[in-house]
DNA sequence: CCCGTGATTCTCT
DNA sequence: GAGAATCACGGGC
């Protein structure tokens, strides 16, 4: 179950008392993937995602953001799939107040979003999801899952590794890619 | 639409 | 060792 993206969808991720359906993934092919970090080989940061499945890799991005990944290829691979978009079905109350002013369905619409209503910190990085205090339950295949480029990444956007649940409205905004504008060219 | 934010990594000396 | 470039985003206007 771990092992394709797709599977992911409808899994259920908790923290404590908050856990999110998942509705909407991302597919990163470790070192053959020039928009994963595991691209140039094992740094520091990305040390879990050459390790063994079933594992959380956490990150920080933007200056403000933390978004997490489930370790899914063997160890050696660096495959994991990014988390983008769920549902909470869990412990809404304490999500609301993690995201004061947010509405229920982006509560954790988006990646950043959803690490921030589930208490998700760079400190999580590689939990094992089965001991927690992250943990991963499988849930049933969704009836119509649809796929599609991935989205703000702007290396290799054409491959279509990014999968959500068919007309949920907890999946992310689609958003072509992030624009540059540090330099202008 | 446009901007902040800080860690990580790369490259050059 | 130091400085520059990059980053898979969200919120505010």
């Amino acid at each position: 179950m771990l092992e394709t993206a797709p599977g992911l969808l409808n899994a259920v991720l908790r923290h404590g008392d908050v856990a999110v359906r998942l509705t909407e993934v991302e597919a990163y092919d470790g070192a053959n993937d020039p928009g994963s970090h595991a691209f140039r080989g094992m740094t520091r940061r990305n040390a879990v995602m050459f390790g063994p499945p079933g594992h959380l890799y956490c990150y920080f991005t933007y200056g403000m953001h933390v978004c997490c990944n489930v370790v899914c290829g063997p160890v050696g691979t660096a495959s994991a799939v990014l988390v983008r978009a769920g549902e909470v079905v869990d412990g809404i109350e304490i999500a609301r107040e993690r995201r004061p002013g947010a509405k229920d369905r982006d509560l954790a619409r988006g990646p950043a979003r959803l690490c921030r209503a589930l208490g998700i910190e760079l400190g999580h990085d590689g939990t094992d999801l089965v001991a927690g205090p992250v943990t991963l339950e499988p849930g049933e295949s969704p009836a119509d899952v649809s796929t599609g480029p991935r989205v703000g990444l702007r290396a290799a956007p054409d491959r279509p590794w990014r999968f959500w649940i068919t007309d949920d409205p907890t999946v992310s905004a689609y958003r072509p890619a992030a624009p540059l504008r540090r330099g202008s060219r």
